[in-house]
DNA sequence: CTCTTGACTGGTT
DNA sequence: GAACCAGCCAAGA
């Protein structure tokens, strides 16, 4: 269930996604602390539809930069639109520009 | 309790 | 370079 910290850390790590901003779920997972625990990653976003607070999933996408998860959003198109709102450019599903948008927390949260 | 599936990644072939 | 196999954890049937 939602009890493990690591749901609410994967919370926590993409709410502290900056906007313009896009992460992976490799990443979330090895910055949690296992590598390849992506899986865990995409079930907690899963899950994330009944969290209280608002997680900006559309900011996560696979390593790829491909939109992933987008259809299990409201609408299979609102993360596309979501992203390019915030300027993250987005074609055929995938994240422009993948590398100057991808978020490190290593690199951001342990500077 | 066992088997299958899943918003994934990395390495090997 | 593309395709397949293996690994990880959790939840549903």
């Amino acid at each position: 269930m939602a009890d493990s910290e690591f749901y609410q850390n994967v919370y926590d790590l993409v709410r502290q996604i900056p906007e313009g901003r896009v992460c992976n779920y490799g990443l979330i997972a090895r910055y949690l602390g296992s590598g390849r625990s992506s899986r865990l990653v995409g079930w907690a976003m899963n899950a994330s539809h009944g969290e209280p607070k608002p997680v900006p999933a559309h900011r996560v996408v696979n390593r790829m930069g491909m939109l992933s998860g987008k259809a299990h959003f409201q609408t299979p198109t609102l993360m596309q639109e979501l992203l390019e709102k915030e300027g993250i450019v987005v074609v055929d599903d995938q994240v422009q520009n993948f590398e100057s948008v991808l978020w490190n927390p290593f690199q951001e949260l342990s500077v």
